[in-house]
DNA sequence: ACAATTGTAACTATAATGTTTACAAATAGA
DNA sequence: TCTATTTGTAAACATTATAGTTACAATTGT
């Protein structure tokens, strides 16, 4: 299972966008969370690194960097978690067995194809999705 | 990201399945993918309560309890992954601000749409399959 | 210059995983 | 019936990731 940073990262990311261009500093968005500002800022830097929005030192987020409805749940999962594959492959087989020297590669087959169709569906959603649901 | 459970497990019953009904030992498939017969027995005795596998004392797993082409991957990831969900959820969100009180309900959805579309992905997916690309 | 806030590092607690040891229960075969 | 073998399961340990916290240098609007 995925860790709550993505879900986090949408909660923050909603935050932002419902601001409506006021700043909202770290610590506001953190007890809307209930979590912690320095967890909130570590989440922050992230999204502004991969360009989902525009935080400056001594303001706050000033908002979103691109309309909601052009940021995909693809590129939010894909800023904050870090291991981002769907399955752990078991690495050190035995290689003299006729399985274990090939069940490796057949892993990674399948792990590519169901992720794929995963990232696909996290594509076809976006944060304006999210904005919806919250009205 | 899911553990290696379910990976270890397709090759539990990769194993068992290519040796066409001659019985095998938990210390055997642990010498194949190069770990402990304990573990080995945990996730066995796991798809053998999901019916997947037939075991007994004295003698190990005698083979599959059911045809490879109708195990799908669905079946064991369900069996042996405790973990089901995709995503975690932070729960503990501040209620009485708009996002935080209506998050939660909006990340379930989200997670129930992207979780549907990847078990579907893995129901398609049988035993056979892995087979075929041992081969 | 000052005060506020980001951005980041370091530390702690907690939980899950992977690994190992151990042993009771079951049972095939002598 | 006895014995040796293997499952099935519990318990303990090391490792890792996460979540949460404290701290502080760097930045910058006023």
């Amino acid at each position: 299972m995925y860790s709550t940073k993505f879900s986090v990262s949408i909660h923050i990311l909603s935050v932002i966008a419902l601001s409506d261009g006021k700043p909202v500093t770290s610590d506001y968005i953190a007890s809307s969370i209930n979590t912690n500002p320095a967890l909130v800022r570590r989440l922050m830097s992230a999204l502004k690194k991969a360009g989902l929005i525009k935080a400056q030192t001594r303001i706050g987020a000033t908002g979103l960097a691109k309309p909601a409805g052009t940021i995909s749940l693809k590129s939010v999962f894909k800023a904050v978690e870090k291991e981002q594959r769907l399955f752990a492959i078991h690495e050190d087989t035995n290689h003299e067995c006729p399985v274990g020297a090939k069940i490796g590669d057949v892993l990674e087959h399948v792990n590519f194809q169901v992720q794929t169709k995963f990232e696909e569906e996290l594509e076809k959603i976006h944060l304006s999705d999210i904005l919806e649901g919250l009205k």
